[in-house]
DNA sequence: TTGCATCCGGTACCCAGGTACGGGTTTAGC
DNA sequence: GCTAAACCCGTACCTGGGTACCGGATGCAA
């Protein structure tokens, strides 16, 4: 049984930075470590597990402050509804970007069937179906409701 | 007929702040405008569709570089190559998303089902699939394979 | 016990994408 | 003609997520 992991050792188990570490220490997404007597970190091998779920969760868009959050709701004892609620807003949030995600690949999907050599023109000419503008949640915007109205200048 | 939009309609048309449209106009997302005899900008009325059209790329994870390169390569006369190319690397990425939303769907929604409370307990609990350790793609990390290993503590 | 890699804390910096401030013009309505 | 709102430009600042640098302390192996 060793003495722990140091620093440098999870860093380079769960392919991070050094520095990295420290800054989810004090943004409280890893728990302060046992320390060696001269003060050197000591991490168990549980915080490489930790450190793959915080990165995995994080490269799909859950901020570090959600991960925390979702962290600490975990950490209380007891079956506490925390961690179902927050699963379910971000489900409906991935959802929702899934959705967002699709329709830019159907637009992509068009832009490269159509042939359509120009995001200009792609987005005035009626047949190629730039859905680009449909993607908007903001206000539909009552003025300036004119059909035809291209992105730059509708040559055709 | 009117004397083009000011800075301010169009910020308000399209949702953005004022700010936005300058900070847009030197990353050259956004072309420069009529002036008029005061120095003040006069947008035309493409601006507002361009604008959302600029707000719906990047609300999809595009870049302010990558939305300009696309803005710029149809800006060159002629069906060049640039949009085709451009998309159908878009695609890819898009695609690369989508796919690692979808596990995040499933992982999530597994969560719900499996009615976990907890982050520390769904990760080390063999029957609850919680697949965010498999998301990376990092090393695969030959150390470490221990099956049980939880995020914090295993209680089960 | 010495030497070198590694770690420490603190602070500063980086990038992206904006947003705010300040001091000075221009515009538009009365 | 006057005044207030809106605009101008330049610059500084903000948030999020890190990363780099510094001078000094520690760990460990030869």
């Amino acid at each position: 049984m060793s003495r722990g992991l140091r620093s440098g050792e999870l860093a380079g188990a769960a392919g991070v930075n050094v520095q990295t570490l420290r800054y989810y220490e004090r943004r409280g997404l890893l728990p302060e470590p046992q320390r060696s007597l001269g003060g050197h970190r000591e991490y168990g091998p549980e915080a490489v597990s930790l450190l793959r779920v915080i990165r995995g969760v994080a490269r799909l868009g859950f901020t570090l402050d959600e991960i925390s959050a979702l962290i600490e709701v975990g950490s209380h004892r007891g079956p506490r509804p925390g961690l179902r609620d927050a699963a379910a807003e971000k489900l409906a949030e991935v959802e929702a970007k899934i959705a967002d995600l699709l329709q830019v690949r159907a637009a992509l999907t068009d832009v490269l069937a159509a042939g359509c050599s120009d995001l200009d023109e792609c987005s005035c000419t009626p047949g190629c179906p730039i859905p680009f503008s449909e993607l908007q949640r903001g206000a539909p915007l009552p003025t300036s409701r004119g059909s035809g109205t291209g992105v730059r200048r509708c040559s055709n």
